[in-house]
DNA sequence: CTCATTTTTGACATATTCCTCATTTTTCTT
DNA sequence: AAGAAAAATGAGGAATATGTCAAAAATGAG
């Protein structure tokens, strides 16, 4: 077992003690059959398997399947969410902030179909994660409106929308084409009161941009 | 058990034979139990529990839940389907018809919640319920470009997106009340490329005809 | 390299769910 | 109301999962 091509977070125990390490094989795994069998459909075994590590290693760190998605889904969130952030560190312009957190957060979908996948099940499953998932993109939807720019009210139905829109992309094209990422991108500002015409210009644009990069 | 209020199923079946009658009960309690546990969470000793029948009963009827699951999906898509097609059948403008719709599926999720609740989760993992939930609104959609009042390309994508934003109302507000239904009828019809003005306009005018009636 | 400490192991006892089928009970036609 | 056909029953075997723990193996500090 353990065919996964990613490791996030074995990447970020190297070095430290085997018992990190384990944790970050178990935190791997569960990312790839949580994306594949579903949360309510994978077994404890089926993750250790996928480890190559004894069934009863499992409950050294955890004490049932909850903790493991919290932490699983938590890891993502802020590992995705940070580095789209940083990148966009510079953009103040709150439609362009938008678009660009989107796609970017579609390609990484695209290169990593599962942390997008997990990470969405988690946001659905464990609050904590709904939190940090939510965290950023309300503050750029209300600077957007502050900006005159969204013509909308920013409330929890709105920004649950919003994810949604995310979410769809990912069941309706698990390859993530250009074309996706871009209706995606086109939706979510039409969504958030743009205009068709307006919403197409934002994303040419910062689709642009997304290819200099 | 069989504490539902809901009969659907079991109305359909008065006065047939008892074979038919039984499977009414199946289906009735199916709601119920999958609504509250989900498909994947639910057993099938909770739906012949709930259905006050023996385990075995439920072999005499079906092989498995997934054969439960669409036949209770595609049960419920017809029949919601059916009745707000029915009321709209004098409705030519598109974006009414559109608002009308959408404010009719979530009333119809506030008197029955667990409705909605099994018909998504079947859209979701029965190709042939995403069929059928989808064969009304994408007519609906190609005629409001037609009408040249949506200003957007009807695709796959846009109808899942479509139905995700239905999905989210009864996910994050459970009781549904007006101003979710609004915000959603809004929503829906910015996604389509309608101006939040215009939207706003249109739900306003939509949902006063649903208060006479 | 040594060895106390940490970690892993996997067999097993417990628990849950599935599905079958011989038997009993109900239905409903005549 | 009789009785053949239809339907329901539920005990129980097969299969799968969970969680524990005494013993074995690996680790890494000195």
């Amino acid at each position: 077992m353990n065919s996964s091509v990613h490791q996030l977070f074995r990447q970020q125990t190297i070095g430290k003690k085997k018992r990190e390490r384990t944790r970050g094989a178990l935190l791997d795994s569960a990312i790839s059959v949580f994306a594949n069998k579903g949360y309510e459909g994978t077994r404890i075994s089926d993750i250790t398997a996928h480890a190559d590590v004894a069934n009863g290693t499992f409950y050294n760190y955890y004490q049932d399947k909850d903790q493991l998605l919290h932490d699983v889904a938590l890891g993502l969130a802020v590992e995705i969410t940070g580095r789209i952030n940083e990148e966009m560190s510079d953009v103040t312009h709150a439609p362009t902030r938008v678009a660009l957190a989107t796609a970017k957060l579609l390609r990484t979908s695209r290169k990593e179909p599962e942390w997008l996948d997990v990470l969405l099940q988690g946001a659905f499953i464990v609050p904590e994660v709904q939190s940090a998932t939510i965290q950023y993109l309300r503050q750029d939807l209300e600077m957007g409106v502050d900006q005159g720019e969204f013509n909308v009210d920013i409330d929890l139905l709105l920004v649950n929308q919003f994810i949604s829109l995310i979410r769809v992309a990912a069941l309706v094209d698990p390859t993530m084409s250009d074309e996706t990422i871009e209706n995606t991108c086109e939706a979510v500002l039409r969504l958030v009161g743009m205009s068709t015409a307006n919403a197409k210009t934002q994303v040419t644009a910062a689709c642009e941009s997304l290819l200099e990069a």
